[in-house]
DNA sequence: GTATCGATTAGC
DNA sequence: CTAATCGATACA
């Protein structure tokens, strides 16, 4: 499974969403490699972007999403989630796209003992799950997805039948006007 | 320094 | 519907 070249993060955030349905997120820990293929995104739009964390301008947090494309952006919110995002567009824009939902591929029994759940399509629904299942923290925040230990891959399997449905983005109080939530059209493990 | 609020989740 | 739970951020 090739992974993807820097240049597939260098467009806009919402077309490198779009095109992200279908691929697979990996990361390989110490214990073993937990994989899943993307179902669910959004995509977030720097200073263009009421709704992202970037709209400000670079803050201790916002940082790597200000720097080059293809590196991870993981945040830690409500107290107790973390959320990941793979940093898109040019260095400097800020894009980047929040994976909320994966279909489970390797890794599975090692994803239920993270989630404390047995249902499969609950393992990764939700994008506080999905860094849970995949055992992603505040310590991947930065990484290049390069590197060895956390990568996206093109599907070896031909892609979805279902198409694609976009709509408003979730849980946000600015921007819902932009349609920048895509997911798999009824598939069990979207949100 | 202090107050507010989450790109959420699980449970009732 | 609400509690949980705490860092990031905004503002005085």
């Amino acid at each position: 499974m090739p992974r993807l070249p820097r240049a597939f993060f260098e467009r806009e955030a919402p077309v490198v969403a779009r095109d992200l349905i279908g691929k697979v997120l990996v990361h390989r820990t110490p214990q073993g490699i937990r994989s899943g293929r993307i179902v669910e995104v959004e995509a977030y739009r720097g200073r263009l972007d009421p709704a992202s964390h970037a709209f400000r301008g670079p803050t201790p947090r916002s940082a790597v999403m200000f720097g080059p494309p293809g590196h991870l952006y993981v945040y830690f919110t409500y107290g107790m989630h973390h959320c990941v995002n793979l940093v898109c567009e040019r260095e400097g824009s800020a894009g980047a796209v929040l994976v909320r939902a994966l279909e489970p591929l390797r890794g599975i029994d090692a994803m239920r003992r993270s989630r404390g759940t047995a249902e499969f399509a609950r393992l990764a629904r939700g994008p506080g799950c999905v860094t849970q299942a995949l055992a992603l923290d505040l310590r991947h925040d930065g990484l290049d997805l390069s590197s060895c230990e956390v990568w996206v891959a093109s599907t070896a399997r031909p892609a979805h039948a279902a198409p694609i449905l976009r709509g408003p983005r979730i849980g946000i109080r600015v921007g819902v006007e932009r349609r920048w939530r895509f997911w798999v059209a009824g598939h069990p493990c979207v949100s």
